[in-house]
DNA sequence: CTGTTAGCGCCTTCAC
DNA sequence: GTGAAGGCGCTAACAG
């Protein structure tokens, strides 16, 4: 059994009021009855039991983070980035992962509500009318990253649609005639909240290329690009995440098709392993350390003073590599 | 303020032991009110404190997981699987990052303790000589991986030693006649536990070369690179972490060597993003994913049944890749 | 300055 | 089959 205050108090011979005000400073207490309940509290190895202080206080100091996986490094460095900061505020962090199914996320969701986070971080794919007045039921401040739930919760992101649509400005200024547009997630649209992609997608359809687009929305996207004659027009494959276009590399490196002299290719994200990838890609950086850090700073001051958390629209930019 | 048992107990004008019989099926009890109890649970959107369940039951159903940072895939895919299989065990994970820390390690542990996780995983650096007596203090089943901490500690790795013996060997048998060693936690002996790179080495250092091998340890290894004649010799550079490897690779491809015509290098852990990367490199694999869901397995057991944990050692294996 | 006490929400006897 | 009550460990309000 872990020590408690009782078991300090006992030895000491005093109340466990006075040792309370021992260890957590509070009010006036006898400077060496002070001391002695310390010296005794490091013998006895006391740790408080937080799960006990929540209870009383009604605030567990912990922020649930929900996410999709960490396989893709765009989360494990949203996570890493998070996690610092959280530490930083004296905030604990509770992790839960989705795997992009909608069910799940709602289980991750009452779990961290049935263990009294005090505030949640959530990347969703939950699609349902009333899932913002579901979440917002619970009284809890509410954040999402990399897709907006709904104008009811505060969403902290880059212009997606602006950034898509810089991207694919800047494959036609390259003096590309066609898109090859590869989104697998556009398919789930009846069954996934895919806000960002669907943002994405129009910002690209506002760019008028030479040459009819091809959009690629399915799972199997390097099998469906193997029915497409890529050669055919100067053809650049534009992918809205870095993932994907790091396996059309693969794929084209196995064809033998040169890049970006026979095609080209673009990603989305700027992971931190590009710089192991050659040849460098070309991609927008979306800056999701920076906004798991803001991500904290709001949701923490938001649990604190109950201030209200505003949208936030980040900066992308163009990152350009050689394989465009 | 959320929904108690207290609160359903008077909208249904019955006990809260009632209340407690009908939402956890125990004991007898009178199906009629048992219905109307789950129903006006229901639609007062009820959702039990585990906070309070933690504290009365005196267990928390969390691990707490404490590893490095999440910049290298390998600690990603450890999360990974460790969430998935948690999620599976009805746990919860509980996570802290220590950037290589021993101080902050000690601090993560500290928070876990009072936070009252049931058990601990953990990657550990802190190389104090009382460190496992400390952990053990606690009185909660601790595993550690990645990094054995002492024989106190049940450890789950593969063979570090034979492991390295068997790529150093691997190197000589492709006809090799030099290897470049590079690991620079050997370093940080005096500051942190590096067990598993210091049985890396021993390994290595069991296979003879025909020339002197040259050992880096430094944390600036590319530089210390810069400094050798790399092209004497056949020469093989054999680095601990595939992310060593993928700098090396960088460099070398900037300086224009040729891999593995002119120079052979080879990674440890076979991290998932090596398909990506060109030539695949020739490596070991770490099956971190599979060690995970072994460790939260084993000490959910522990948890649950006083198991004692044993040490393991899962196999490793090498992958040949087109770098050597 | 210090001791006592009630209560956070849940669970578990014990009595009826 | 049901209600009452105590307690997990900590905190805060209230006496003294």
């Amino acid at each position: 059994m872990a020590v408690t205050i009782k078991n300090i108090a006992d030895a000491c011979n005093v109340s466990r009021g006075t040792v309370d005000r021992a260890l957590n400073n509070r009010g006036k207490i006898n400077p060496e009855k002070k001391e002695l309940i310390l010296a005794k509290a490091k013998e006895l190895g006391y740790k408080p039991n937080y799960i006990a202080r929540s209870l009383k206080r009604g605030k567990t100091n912990t922020i649930g983070i929900i996410v999709f996986n960490l396989y893709n490094e765009f989360f494990s460095s949203l996570i890493n980035s998070m996690e610092e900061k959280a530490k930083e505020k004296d905030y604990h962090i509770d992790l839960a992962l989705t795997h992009y199914d909608k069910n799940t996320e709602k289980k991750c969701v009452e779990s961290m509500i049935r263990r009294q986070v005090d505030g949640l971080i959530l990347c969703s794919v939950n699609n349902e009318k009333d899932y913002s007045s579901w979440l917002q039921k619970f009284n809890i401040p509410v954040v999402s990253l990399a897709n907006k739930i709904s104008n009811k919760i505060p969403y902290i992101s880059i212009d997606d649609r602006r950034a898509m649509k810089d991207a694919a400005q800047y494959v036609a200024d390259k003096g590309y005639d066609r898109i090859i547009y590869i989104s697998p997630p556009l398919a789930y649209e009846d069954t996934h909240n895919i806000y960002a992609l669907k943002q994405r997608f129009e910002g690209f359809s506002q760019v008028n290329m030479e040459h009819e687009s091809i959009i690629i929305n399915s799972k199997d996207y390097i099998k469906e690009l193997e029915t497409i004659n890529i050669l055919e027009y100067k053809t650049a494959i534009l992918c809205t995440s870095d993932i994907y276009a790091l396996e059309v590399l693969n794929y084209l490196k196995e064809k033998k098709i040169k890049i970006p002299s026979q095609v080209g290719v673009m990603g989305f994200d700027n992971i931190n392993m590009l710089k192991y990838i050659e040849p460098h890609l070309t991609t927008v950086s979306y800056p999701i350390e920076q906004i798991g850090a803001i991500a904290i700073d709001s949701i923490s001051q938001a649990i604190e003073n109950g201030n209200k958390i505003q949208n936030m629209v980040i900066t992308h930019e163009i990152i350009i590599g050689e394989s465009l």
